[in-house]
DNA sequence: TAGGCATTTTCGTGATCACAATTAGATGCG
DNA sequence: CGCATCTAATTGTGATCACGAAAATGCCTA
């Protein structure tokens, strides 16, 4: 009997499977779990070792592994291993950089349809972000910033942009957890009130430059923290 | 013995598996197929179905149908039949749209990496776009074009927006092959040229410029055509 | 004691099977 | 003859198995 010593992974694995299927709750508990920074970069992940920790078949695991490699979460190594890939600073960059230019879009798109009621349930989302970090809960921070920003974007009822939104925090999920510090929370200018009067005041403008102002707010944190560096990996230049 | 009366595809599946596994390849073919608009959106596509088609075992195809799903190639209905999905006026305008904020960013971000040799490729792949239209060949050509936009965009070794420009490409695939028609080329002006001359001028705005003009033709000579609507489905809003 | 090679283990892939859910066709009633 | 109901076929999901390839382990030699 090989009792794996996989237990690297603690796992939370969310709360129990209400009715959606095994495969669905598998690949919520990893997408959870990827995106509070709970699985190491570079330490490889088997489809095996998954399966015992979940206390699962080894079925689900490989769907949820191939779902969250094409959303660009985890990769594959040399057609083998897969693993959480290696952040490197020019990476980051470009996330960020391509976030702040889908968001706006995003923002802008959804403005017109932006009732008061949503407006109401916008606060009340950025309220519950409040309350998570005073909690010093950046996990769930995290989390709750992005329902706010998901909750704005999904007004608009043709939004196309938001899977590929969530792909890029996906991809930055990982790496967020090293912002534990919650000294910038403070002086933090709190950009989701300017964005929800840029939406009472229907300013396409002023709330593209609020959501901006907001992620560029968050990387300049995450870019504070000294010693940040050291978890990117230098890149490998083969020009 | 079953005898699936399912082929009303014919599925063309690229040339044989050269070494890569049988998942590739079925993905790739259907893929290639999808963005060939081959596969008439609403009809019901099913794992079986298409294993018998490919003459493969099912596991393929579900993985491939599950990668495409992720993709948002195609849809699953009510938690199970998966096809591919219908196109609304309003949905065809928010993927264009996107198409332009994400490739001028993509451009933009790839254009200090341009060098003289890269110049001389894309002018190759220009020419080839050329080649498939004068043989009337829509499909080829489509696929053409993306590989010059594709080549352009990955001049930047740190790119990460490529996967989800192909995401919108693959959505916008399968309703391109109404745009048969070759009169709009005959009248357009090569965006692409401008966007060469841009690039050996390293003029950044000038890129950003024939890049969304290049898009907004392509978008232009399909909206051109008389009847395209109506294979768009009315949207039911449901506000 | 360190390095190269062969054996063994582990891994991902692909195939097949069993089962619940859904749907389409058949049947019976009004 | 039309519609509701029931039955049977089909589908997606999840589990288990077999196989080739890649790694890890151990062994042997210099």
């Amino acid at each position: 009997m090989n009792a794996k010593s996989s237990p690297l992974l603690s796992l939370t694995p969310l709360e129990k499977t209400p009715d959606q299927g095994v495969n669905l709750w598998v690949y919520h508990s990893l997408r959870r779990a990827l995106m509070c920074g709970q699985i190491e970069p570079g330490l490889p992940l088997t489809i095996r070792g998954l399966a015992e920790v979940l206390h699962v078949s080894p079925m689900p695991i490989r769907e949820a592994l191939h779902r969250l490699t094409c959303e660009g979460a985890v990769e594959v190594r040399d057609n083998r291993r897969v693993m959480v890939p290696q952040m490197t600073a020019a990476r980051f960059k470009e996330l960020y950089e391509l976030r702040i230019v889908l968001e706006t879009h995003a923002a802008e798109s959804a403005l017109p349809y932006c009732r008061p009621e949503h407006l109401a349930e916008l606060e009340r989302l950025d309220h519950l972000i409040d309350l998570a970090y005073q909690n010093n809960d950046t996990g769930e921070g995290s989390l709750a910033n992005q329902d706010f920003h998901r909750y704005l974007y999904q007004r608009n009822p043709f939004q196309v942009a938001v899977p590929l939104i969530e792909s890029i925090w996906l991809q930055l999920g990982p790496f967020v957890r090293f912002a534990k510090n919650k000294l910038t929370q403070h002086y933090r200018i709190d950009r989701h009130k300017e964005a929800l009067q840029a939406l009472h005041q229907q300013n396409a403008f002023a709330l593209r430059r609020a959501i901006e102002a907001d992620i560029r707010d968050g990387l300049a944190s995450i870019q504070a923290l000294e010693g940040i560096h050291a978890h990117f990996k230098e890149q490998a230049l083969s020009a």
